[in-house]
RNA sequence: GCGGGCGUAGCUCAGUGGUAGAGCGUCACGUUGCCAACGUGAAUGUCGUGAGUUCGAAUCUCAUCGCCCGCUCCA
């Protein structure tokens, strides 16, 4: 089967058996959006819940072989603009594009240079190149040149001359050449990665603000709040989870790229001296987490950020990268571990006037603390829970059934009797009702026990009790296991201990 | 944003200018004895949306929205 009918199939899955729906979807949908379903929900929860168990409520040990101290936050979406203005955010993320009009190609505006030639003031040729510094746009200009052309400007010598002008400071009219087909470009076009919107009623330039872009920020922002109400000391950190808004160019497969989506944050303040240690036991932490709550080793690697490609404060940043069927054989992106130095505090302090500095009694000392950022996509993470549940079956009714492990499944298990009568349902309700009280249960009594089975498998159900003639005699139930199809029988006030165990266990 | 493909019932899809269809699912009633059983019946469609051509458009044209693939983007 093709990765593409895979995902097609899960994308199919998720909306029939109430998952995931195109968000307004009566209208037409509204690319990069969904709505999470009433099973969604529940499964989105469920991850949620695991990373804030494994964070805030019971925190790994750490090295010195006590908990690690961590405290949970939920900060506003919006906060004052200049937050964003201090993280880069607006900067960075409002980055001048410009696109070839002949090749359709796309390049920043600040990545492209304009390298004229010139011989005793006489234009002889304009070359463009992809630059990350204007030094070394004249070698990759050269380097772009056919060998005719090349030859046409080596003969002159020392008399050559070269200006170099990004495309961002050519004069107003002016456009550049491509780099790769030299057709002509656009105009630098702004490309804005934040949703903006206006606090207030009145709608000027003072009143606009923007929807977070990450989580992050917020936890900066309350981490002198934290430290002065919290008992917190150094080493610590603090977790949030919620939503964040990027306007991105192409939203693309499924929910792995939307517009809005949920992320699952913690900052780690600690001493410069032991970022590295922090790294990685973090990195370490991180990855035992996706495989603890189902993701198989083998889908999941690390993947170190190249020099290049860390942001300018960043001195490190691994991904946890899964085998989405999209990306197979290849991986996309999970998590990013980043380890982020005392950057965000630094900003914060230079354009807050705020102190943000750590006072370090035992060793009578003050700094800034350094920062280590487990931050993953909680509605990814989902995604690749149901990318590995997804699992085709031609041997079962369904043909597929969804694998989670019985902690992750958003539905626990399933009370069948069956069939609707003899008093079956009036035990099975029972049943119900005693377990609902500590797990998500459903009861269904209506059509075929095959059937009944078979959406059970769809939706991953892990176990089905079913009462049958034998519970009305001697009180025991049939459990059905998803997975192997197999069936056994269990004292019916068995059961809730039966199920306790084995998804707590 | 560019190029290509696609859009018909909850899902998968057939329907090339002349009555809106199938399978599966869903629901109801009956039946039931462990894997989508069976019988009977029912609901569900502005044929993505809007214009145009035509006596007549799901079908042809244009625009638009959305989805998929490839670029690009993803500080």
């Amino acid at each position: 089967m093709s990765d593409t009918t895979t995902m097609e199939q899960l994308v199919s899955l998720c909306k029939r058996r109430g998952f995931v729906y195109p968000a307004s979807e009566i209208y037409g949908g509204i690319n990069g959006f969904w709505d999470y379903g009433p099973l969604g929900i529940q499964l989105k929860n469920n991850v949620r819940d695991a990373w804030w168990r494994a964070m805030v409520e019971c925190p790994p040990i750490g090295p010195d072989g006590q908990p690690v101290q961590i405290v949970g936050l939920d900060s506003s979406i919006i906060q004052n603009p200049k937050t964003w203005e201090a993280s880069g955010h607006v900067g960075g993320f409002n980055d001048p594009m410009v696109d070839c009009k002949e090749c359709k190609s796309r390049f920043r505006a600040d990545q492209v240079a304009m390298v004229t030639f010139l011989v005793n003031g006489d234009e002889v040729m304009t070359v463009g190149a992809v630059c990350d510094s204007p030094e070394v746009a004249v070698d990759e200009a050269m380097s772009s040149l056919n060998s005719k052309n090349r030859r046409r400007l080596e003969k002159h010598g020392d008399k050559l001359v070269s200006v170099v002008k990004t495309v961002e400071q050519l004069p107003a009219g002016e456009t550049g050449n491509c780099p790769k087909c030299s057709g002509e470009l656009t105009e630098p076009r702004m490309f804005n990665l934040m949703f903006d919107t206006y606090t207030g009623a009145i709608r000027d330039e003072n009143a606009k603000t923007y929807l977070r872009p990450e989580t992050a920020q917020g936890i900066f922002l309350n981490y002198k709040n934290v430290l002065d109400t919290m008992r917190v000391k150094v080493p610590f950190g603090i977790a949030q989870v919620g939503k964040a808004f990027r306007n991105e160019v192409t939203p693309r497969n499924f929910i792995f790229r939307s517009r809005e989506f949920e992320q699952m944050e913690m900052e780690w303040f600690c001493c410069e001296e032991d970022v590295p240690m922090w790294y990685e036991f973090w990195k370490q932490q991180r990855m035992d987490f996706w495989c603890k709550i189902g993701l198989e080793g083998d889908n999941l690697i690390f993947r170190d950020h190249d020099g290049d490609e860390l942001a300018h404060y960043s001195k490190a940043c691994v991904d946890i990268e899964y085998r989405y069927p999209f990306t197979a054989p290849g991986f996309g992106e999970l998590e990013g571990i980043a380890h982020r130095g005392c950057f965000d505090l630094t900003q914060h302090q230079t354009h807050s006037k705020a102190k943000m500095e750590y006072f370090d009694q035992p060793n009578n000392r003050k700094f800034l603390p350094h920062v280590i950022e487990p931050a993953s996509g909680l509605t990814r993470g989902t995604l690749a829970l149901l990318c590995e549940a997804f699992t085709p079956d031609e041997g079962r009714a369904s043909k597929v059934f969804m694998k989670f492990k019985p902690s992750m499944a958003p539905v626990k298990a399933a009370v069948l009797p069956l069939v609707a009568k003899d008093g079956m349902p009036e035990i099975a309700t029972q049943l119900y009702m005693q377990l609902r009280e500590k797990h998500m249960v459903e009861i269904d009594i209506k059509q075929s026990i095959g059937k009944r089975y078979a959406r059970q498998d769809e939706i991953g159900t892990p176990y089905c009790f079913t009462i049958d003639g034998d519970t009305l005699d001697d009180n025991t139930v049939t459990v059905r296991h998803r997975d192997t199809l197999d069936q056994e029988r269990i004292p019916l006030d068995g059961v809730a201990k039966f199920l306790d165990e084995k998804i707590t266990g």
